[in-house]
Formats: C-alpha cells, sequence, structure tokens
DNA sequence: GATCCTTTGAAGGAC
DNA sequence: GTCCTTCAAAGGATC
C-alpha cells in the first residue's frame, strides 16, 4: 500500500492525474493485497484446522459456496454513510474518485468493472467498492433496489452487475455523512453539487462555515447544501447520495425512528435505539412483545433512552472500510480472524495512511461531542452484558499461572465457553509489522493534539524523523508496547477481553513481569523488525523475506520465557 | 436470543 | 499519572 500513490495522491483536489492509473494502481494494490491475504488465510485456515478437527467440515469448497452474502437488514444509515466514507477515503487516498468531469454527479466516476468477480465468483473488492458508489444513480427502479438479498437470485450471485452489493458494505465513515431530508432530482442538481464555491448553475454561493463546527454532521436539512464541505466535492456526494437514499429508500429503509432523532431533529447514526440495535431491519416501533418485557417505567425510561453509540476511533474507521475487502480476499467469514487481519494490516499501514483515519476518528469525536454534550461514554456502560466477566477472577496473571492451559485438559476450562482461538498462529503474529513507520507507537494518544492542525503532524511528531520513536508513551507502558506489538493504551484496553482469552490459550498465558496487576497476555510477539518488513500489503523484497525467515527462526528457537521475558 | 471472539483506540473510573 | 474496564464494528460460533 505504501507509496503507490506515486507521491501526491494524498492531496485533496488534486488527484487528476491519478485518474489514467489509478486502476492500475489498485490492481498492483490488490495483488499485493492478495499476497498478503493468501499468507493470511493460510495462517488462519491453518490455525483453524489445528483447532479443531471438527471445523474440519468447513472445507474451502464449502466455504467458497458461503461467499459473504449481503445482509439485508443493515441500518440504511450506516449504508449511506458508508458510501461517502469509501468516497472520502479514496479522494483522500488520491484514488479512484477524482475530480468530477460531471460536477454535480462525482459518483458517475466508475473504473473499471470489466471483472469485478473474483475466480470464484465473489465480487472483487474494487468492483464491490465501485459499486457500491454507483448503485445510487443506477436506473434501478427503487424495488429492485431493495429487493437486493431477498432476491432468490441475488445479483452478486450472477454475472451480471451487482448493483444491489452496496447495501451491505457500511464504512466508517457513515456517521460523517451529511443528511439532508431534500428530494434528489437528477435533472436538478442541488445548488451545492458543484464543487466550486459559486455554483455554476443557480449562482448562489455557499456561505462558509463555522471553523469550529465539523460539517460532517448535519447542521439541518435545509442548511445542509449552505455548508461547503471540507472534502471538497465530496461533500457534494454526499448530499447527491444521502438525497437519493432518502428519496428512493422506502420508509422501510429509511425509518424515522424517534430515537435516531437528534434534537436538531435530524437523525444520526449514533443514536440507534437498543430495540433497532437489535433488529435493524424492522420498524421503528418497538414490537409488542418488546414493549410487553419492560418490566416498569424505569425500563421503559430506559427504552425511550436512545442509545448513543460512541464514536469510532480510528482503526475501527480502517475496519469498517477494509472489511469487505478482506472477506472478499478471502474465504474467511469469521470476524474474529478477520479482525486479526484487519489488526495487522492496520500495524502495516503508513504513517500517513493511519493519520487519515485517525483525523477522521477525531473529527468524529468532535462531532459527536458537539452533537451529544453531555454524552458519556459511560452511558453505555452496562448495555452489554458479558459473560466472560463471570470468569474475571480467572482472568488475573494468579489464575492464569494456577490454572492449566486448556490443551492439558480442556475440560478444565471454567467456562464452557469458546475457547480463545488464535486465528492466527503465534509465530506467524511476527509477520504483523508491528509498526513499518512505527505508526502505532507513535500513534497519537490524543490525535487532536498531533493532528489538530492540518500541518501539525509533521511539526509535532517528530517520530516523523524517527519513525521508531517512542517519545509519546510513557516509559512503562512501552514495555508492554514493546512486547506485545501494541500500542501501550491498547495492550491495557485490550486486556479485558484478552484477559479471559488468555486464561485458556497456552501461548499467551505467561503473564510476564507487567506492572501492578496488569492482566494484559504477554503474546509472544517478537520485538518488532518492523524496518525489515514494510507492509503486509506489499511482499517483502528478497532481503526483507531473509531477514523475516531468520527472525522467524530465531523466535521460534527461543524459550518462551525468553521471548515473553520483561524488560522489567 | 444473547454472548463470545478478535482487533485498536478512546474514555472514564479507581488508585 | 497509571492501571484497568468498557464499548465501538462485524459476523460466525457458541451457549
Amino acid at each position: 500500500m505504501p507509496q503507490l500513490n506515486g507521491g501526491g495522491g494524498d492531496d485533496l483536489g488534486a488527484n487528476d492525474e491519478m485518474i489514467s492509473f489509478k486502476d492500475e494502481g489498485e490492481q498492483e494494490e490488490k495483488i499485493s493485497e492478495n499476497v498478503s491475504a493468501e499468507r493470511d488465510l493460510d495462517d488462519l485456515k491453518s490455525s483453524l484446522v489445528n483447532e479443531s478437527e471438527n471445523n474440519s467440515s468447513s472445507s474451502d469448497s464449502e466455504q467458497a459456496e458461503r461467499r459473504p452474502q449481503p445482509r439485508p437488514d443493515l441500518d440504511s444509515y450506516e449504508k449511506t454513510r458508508d458510501y461517502f466514507s469509501e468516497a472520502f477515503r479514496r479522494q483522500q487516498d488520491g484514488g479512484f474518485f477524482k475530480s468530477p468531469h460531471y460536477p454535480g454527479y462525482p459518483i458517475f466516476m466508475i473504473p473499471d468493472l470489466t471483472n469485478p468477480y473474483l475466480s470464484n465468483g465473489a465480487l472483487s473488492p474494487s468492483a464491490r467498492t465501485y459499486l457500491q458508489m454507483k448503485w445510487p444513480l443506477l436506473d434501478v427502479p427503487g424495488a429492485a433496489g431493495l429487493k437486493d438479498s431477498r432476491s432468490p437470485t441475488p445479483g452478486h450471485l450472477s454475472n451480471k452487475v451487482p448493483v444491489v452489493q452496496h447495501a451491505h458494505h457500511v464504512h466508517p465513515l457513515t456517521p460523517l455523512i451529511t443528511y439532508s431530508n431534500e428530494h434528489f432530482s437528477p435533472g436538478t442538481p442541488p445548488s451545492h453539487l458543484s464543487p466550486e464555491i459559486l455554483d455554476p448553475k443557480t449562482g448562489i454561493p455557499r456561505t462558509p462555515h463555522p471553523s469550529e463546527l465539523s460539517p460532517y454532521y448535519p447542521l439541518s436539512p435545509g442548511a445542509v447544501g449552505q455548508i461547503p464541505h471540507p472534502l471538497g466535492w465530496l461533500g457534494c456526494v454526499v448530499f447527491v447520495v444521502s438525497s437519493l437514499v432518502s428519496s428512493r429508500f422506502s420508509p422501510h429503509m429509511m425509518p424515522h425512528h424517534p430515537h435516531g432523532m437528534h434534537q436538531t431533529g435530524i437523525p444520526h447514526p449514533a443514536i440507534v435505539s437498543p430495540a433497532i440495535k437489535q433488529e435493524p431491519n424492522t420498524h421503528d416501533h418497538m414490537s409488542p412483545s418488546m414493549h410487553s418485557k419492560s418490566p416498569g417505567p424505569v425500563k421503559k425510561e430506559e427504552d425511550k433512552k436512545p442509545h448513543i453509540k460512541k464514536p469510532l476511533n480510528a482503526f475501527m474507521l480502517y475496519m469498517k472500510e477494509m472489511r469487505a475487502k478482506v472477506v472478499a480476499e478471502c474465504t474467511l467469514k469469521e470476524s474474529a480472524a478477520i479482525n486479526q487481519i484487519l489488526g495487522r494490516r492496520w500495524h502495516s499501514l503508513s504513517r500517513e495512511e493511519q493519520a487519515k483515519y485517525y483525523e477522521l476518528a477525531r473529527k468524529e469525536r468532535q462531532l459527536h461531542s458537539q452533537l451529544y454534550p453531555g454524552w458519556s461514554a459511560r452511558d453505555n456502560y452496562g448495555k452489554r452484558k458479558k459473560r466472560k466477566r463471570d470468569n474475571k477472577p480467572d482472568s488475573t496473571p494468579e489464575a492464569i499461572l494456577t490454572k492449566p492451559p486448556p490443551f492439558v485438559s480442556p475440560d478444565f476450562s471454567i467456562s464452557n465457553k469458546k475457547q480463545c482461538v488464535q486465528y492466527l498462529p503465534s509465530e506467524k503474529m511476527c509477520d504483523s509489522p508491528a509498526s513499518s513507520h512505527g505508526s502505532m507507537l507513535d500513534s497519537p494518544a490524543t490525535p487532536s493534539a498531533a493532528l489538530a492542525s492540518p500541518a501539525a503532524p509533521a511539526a509535532t511528531h517528530s517520530e516523523q524523523a524517527q519513525p521508531l520513536s517512542l517519545t509519546t508513551k510513557p516509559e512503562g507502558r512501552l514495555h508492554h508496547h514493546f512486547l506485545t506489538g501494541k500500542p501501550s493504551g491498547s495492550a491495557s484496553s485490550s486486556s479485558s477481553s484478552s484477559s479471559s482469552s488468555s486464561s485458556s490459550h497456552p501461548s499467551i498465558s505467561i503473564p510476564i513481569g507487567t506492572s501492578g496487576s496488569h492482566s494484559t497476555p504477554i503474546l509472544p510477539r517478537p520485538i518488532p523488525f518492523s524496518s525489515l518488513h514494510h507492509s503486509m500489503l506489499s511482499p517483502p523484497s528478497p532481503f526483507h523475506q531473509a531477514a523475516l525467515h531468520s527472525h522467524h527462526a530465531l523466535f521460534q528457537s527461543q524459550p518462551l520465557s525468553l521471548v515473553t521475558k520483561s524488560s522489567d
């Protein structure tokens, strides 16, 4: 992935030169990504096979048949959001989207669709992405568009252009979409469709947007068109598709549920009522059964209280965007495995690429805080009930030490829940460049500080000059980071989920001198050698491969205690 | 049907 | 200031 843009690709609005060869670049990227994905897939498959022979029933052919199917119950808001986050990303990548020849209809820029399918019949990621962007403008009756996955012969199963594929890929920037109740009229594109400041058709200049208020979230339906989108023409796309969605989608697909209404009267994707969250495809109203389940007025009040989701962080944004790609490249469907791949790819991202997501996440948080000033992440605590909390005492290092690993006696496990499966073999985790550019090492603990100003990152991040600098993290946590290959924050943050996992997995059940009662499992991940292996997405050079191999050999030959030795 | 798994990052409480 | 926990997305697996 690094430097595929050939330089300058990150500049917004300067991607015209990328038009002719962007597809080639994408193909190159796809090739390298496919190599990476295949390797990941091999790792995962082997690990999964080793995990349980029972899983052998899920052969490749069977998995191939179980290609990712579009989910019919995706929240339409998220559908809408994702089109534009994807567009935004591509624009920032110097990607497929360019300054449109048709200013009012930028999403008509559809790259090569000649071979949208993979060999196994699955839709290639690129084609999938393209279709996501173009489907709203396809001359497909709304009913057909809504038919999508419910159709007995889904488009993506045939060789025809799967115009409905769109509806099942969501994008991280979804919350950033501008919502509008205006209806889109292809013949008379709204005044703000032009990327120009002055609308060529109406001549109505757009008023500048208050700098302190990010325009990703809507101000009001009527004011949407007056907001100059910071992403240039993408803002027009946002409006176009949001308008299309709201006009083409049936009320079933575009519920006007009050739960998703911000105080401004604008539905916001972050607002999800519990009922809707569980059954996104159902109607707005709670089912009678759910009403009947409410034990009392307190419960009713809770039900009435909209569930405001946390803003997505950078990795979540990245994950949402790349998941479909990984799923398309691999036959894997388990999100846990996919997330491992995504985590590795995340580490392989260049600093600039990660910075984009950090910036997006920062904006998300900004807008989220502006929209919901009184909201606290704590408000969502307890909304999910996790069974693993029952095992909390056993996830402590002491418990881990005293508890035999499951491979000794599988029945010894405290709970009957599925044992932690290390989808990626531990030795293969070495393949994951902890930070090809020290990106995770210096991932801004407070991205706003590092990315507050567009010019700030380079200035504030001395790591730009010192890619592997660990300056932004406290010493004590850097040890964790160093050993686990994770940023200090995540090393601790992931302890909740990993701790329970570690208690049942032999390879990560060694509590090494972490400070205090830190239960974060120390994964046997070797010292980052990312400088040798620049990217998961680009095959290492022979030199890198040799270094990689020797590194693996060295790592594997070492006792686990050495590998996990703490610098304490 | 609810929860787990898995990833990283952010937030907030506890100490 | 540090540590720890929870949640955010995703969907198959498991309970």
